[in-house]
DNA sequence: AATTTCCTACGAAAAATTTCCTACGAAACT
DNA sequence: AGTTTCGTAGGAAATTTTTCGTAGGAAATT
């Protein structure tokens, strides 16, 4: 390995690749390299084994990743909270392609009909949550 | 210019610059390589005239605009509507990063806390919209 | 009519991302 | 002990995306 700087730097934003790897890190918890490869060729698409391990290397020296020693072989797991990068990803997405609003993002979700009654009635209820705590 | 295939075939992603590009075709309707170059260069980031053409090019190759004549220069618009690029770009990103589900998604900016009390409500509004549509 | 300006087209370079080949060591197996 | 298996590391190739230099033509300016 070579630089590992960034530590401290604000993280980057995952590429597309890195983004299927912290997914399955999320889903499955701190894996090794094949557990994470294994499920990437089940749920996603072929990868060879040596990508997915240079990839998570890579995203170790990021930052995106930490390691652990267990055995005789590496646990990675994501170097900060799911909820983190995935806000990060969308401001990302946000500025990108919807002016920069968030909420612009969330109507165009709302609007394309893929949500299914039951889940509008929770994301209902999370915005009463939320302007109730405001409230207080 | 080279091949221009894909009209029929399905739209794909656009890259992140394209997604640059096509936000500003949204904001100020079809425009000239010029008009969205300069606009770029004051609301988003320093590029240099002929990339932007490239890319334009490259994008009309790709059937993601369409390019009429007009006078001595070219006028380029979106091939297809904002809503479905939009909507695209978000499936994608659910995909990627939210198990292929955008409701956990339309969860996750909610409570990254970026949306105004007025957008919440305006997105409470849209919801008991798409309610009573779908009750009729 | 010469010069400058503005446009498109082409091609290649540069940068970023992704993939995988090869080597090497340690454990597991025969 | 020899062989196979499984892991990491390193480097480079392949691919995708982004950037820009150069050329040529038409319009505008001097």
């Amino acid at each position: 390995m070579k630089t590992q700087k960034r530590q401290l730097e604000g993280q980057p934003e995952p590429t597309k690749s890195e983004l299927e790897i912290l997914q399955v890190l999320w889903q499955k918890g701190a894996s090794t390299v094949r557990m994470v490869n294994d499920t990437l060729n089940e749920e996603m698409r072929d990868v060879n084994y040596t990508s997915t391990l240079k990839l998570m290397q890579i995203m170790l020296d990021k930052g995106l990743l930490l390691r652990e020693i267990e055995g005789k072989n590496h646990v990675y797991r994501p170097a900060e909270k799911q909820e983190i990068t995935q806000t990060r990803v969308i401001k990302g997405l946000a500025t990108l392609a919807f002016g920069g609003s968030p909420a612009s993002l969330v109507m165009r979700v709302l609007g394309s009909g893929d949500t299914s009654p039951a889940e509008l009635e929770e994301i209902k209820r999370m915005i009463e949550q939320i302007e109730n705590q405001k409230s207080e």
